[in-house]
DNA sequence: AAAATACATATTGTATACAAAGTAAATAAC
DNA sequence: GTTATTTACTTTGTATACAATATGTATTTT
């Protein structure tokens, strides 16, 4: 039985946002067709719109390639990344609607089932939905193309946010607490269509996450001096 | 001999954005396969990449259409495009290349024509490419999107704009020849790389549309007291 | 006469065969 | 031995036939 196209755009997505398909890495159009028991029309048609949506790019007659993350763009996320989390949050405690909320939570629930479970993908992708979600809300057509691609180069920056790895972020535990405590003060915060606190809480998150990729990218320095009389 | 699949995007855009195809209407597949002499296959690909960009909706088993414009979205268009105007032009006073420049005066001496020629098709097109550069130039792969997004609906909305109606708007002349201004004095702060110039000038281009939009939906009420005692 | 169903038709979606373009390997030239 | 050029092969793009879905019309039922 074929995959349905729907499930097909899901999984590919998933796939790329949690870097199990590595940035950059070529996608073969056979072995997708395989794979998902389809023929190569559909699954063009799907590896198009994954480009339109900013996951791949399509090169004219030279295969399809994971969007790859380059270190020039890199700086016009962090340039570009709060004012739109800030817009998007803004206009989310101005239209939300009961139901719209009623998702929020529940893709907050499975965020916080797989933070106890510890399970590093889920967290991913669970965050992701998260926030894709926030932009429904903000039902702006104009803004959420924008929205959609910081998410997916954010789901791939932030992915040492979630891991606790000793290295880098000893105090991985108390952060996720943190970002898990602001969803749920968010979730309060569209509830009450309260605007002012919703921009200030998008912010707070994103100083959390921001500061994190930051101590990663570019760690305290060695102690060069133990070295050299060590 | 079949048109290129690059030059049909072209001339769909064009079509549009300049309203020749107009919002909503049904975009019929095998009449634009004749049209442009190639099969289904590549033009639903044109198609799709047309929805990905925001011109069209792809419906599931229901055909095409030409992206609507209901009231709703448009009150989200004149909260974002401000705001993305500025950041836009800033990037782009930051980041403008010397041959983005010059492709960029180009664009304006090609819409200086069309302003000669009072054309106002010409007009849309032009003064829409010369915006769609300044995209280019401000080099956000995050930010553009949404600016493509705005740009169909604000060459749309702003079709009035151009047009020397007597009912609407008898001193057009004048504020096509200070939005022809704004633009020359765009291009100097992107070369100068003055970026608060460019914000500025970028906010006093969208007050002067947003307002002759304003009058074209809200116009001056008729004087009833007038009707009543004559 | 109005509503509902069933059928015919038109349109959209999918599979597959063929054409064109790109890629890599082997041979030829320098 | 290195670089060019040719050739085989792989991958991508296009055309077309077929299947599935939606739409409109006619017929039946109430």
């Amino acid at each position: 039985m074929p995959a349905s196209k729907e499930s097909i755009l899901t999984h590919l997505r998933r796939q790329i946002i949690t870097l199990e398909l590595a940035p950059g890495a070529m996608l073969d159009e056979a072995a997708l067709c395989a794979e998902f028991d389809i023929s190569r029309t559909p699954m063009r048609e799907i590896l198009r719109r994954l480009d339109g949506e900013g996951f791949v790019q399509v090169r004219e007659n030279r295969g399809v390639i994971v969007a790859p993350m380059d270190l020039r763009s890199m700086r016009q996320f962090f340039l570009t990344a709060p004012m739109i989390y800030a817009a998007i949050s803004r206009l989310a405690a101005q239209n939300a609607q009961l139901e719209q909320l009623d998702r929020l939570t529940e893709i907050q629930n499975a965020f916080k089932n797989a933070v106890a479970s510890a399970s590093v993908e889920q967290m991913v992708y669970y965050n992701d939905q998260f926030h894709y979600q926030i932009g429904e809300m903000a039902d702006n057509p104009y803004l959420q193309p924008s929205l959609q691609r910081l998410l997916i180069d954010h789901a791939r920056i932030g992915q040492t946010f979630w891991r606790a790895d000793k290295q880098t972020s000893a105090h991985t535990p108390d952060k996720i607490a943190e970002a898990c405590r602001h969803h749920d003060e968010m979730i309060a915060a569209f509830a009450a269509g309260d605007e002012e606190l919703a921009v200030e809480l998008a912010l707070q998150h994103w100083e959390l996450s921001r500061a994190d990729i930051e101590t990663y990218i570019h760690p305290d320095p060695l102690a060069l001096d133990n070295l050299m009389t060590g």
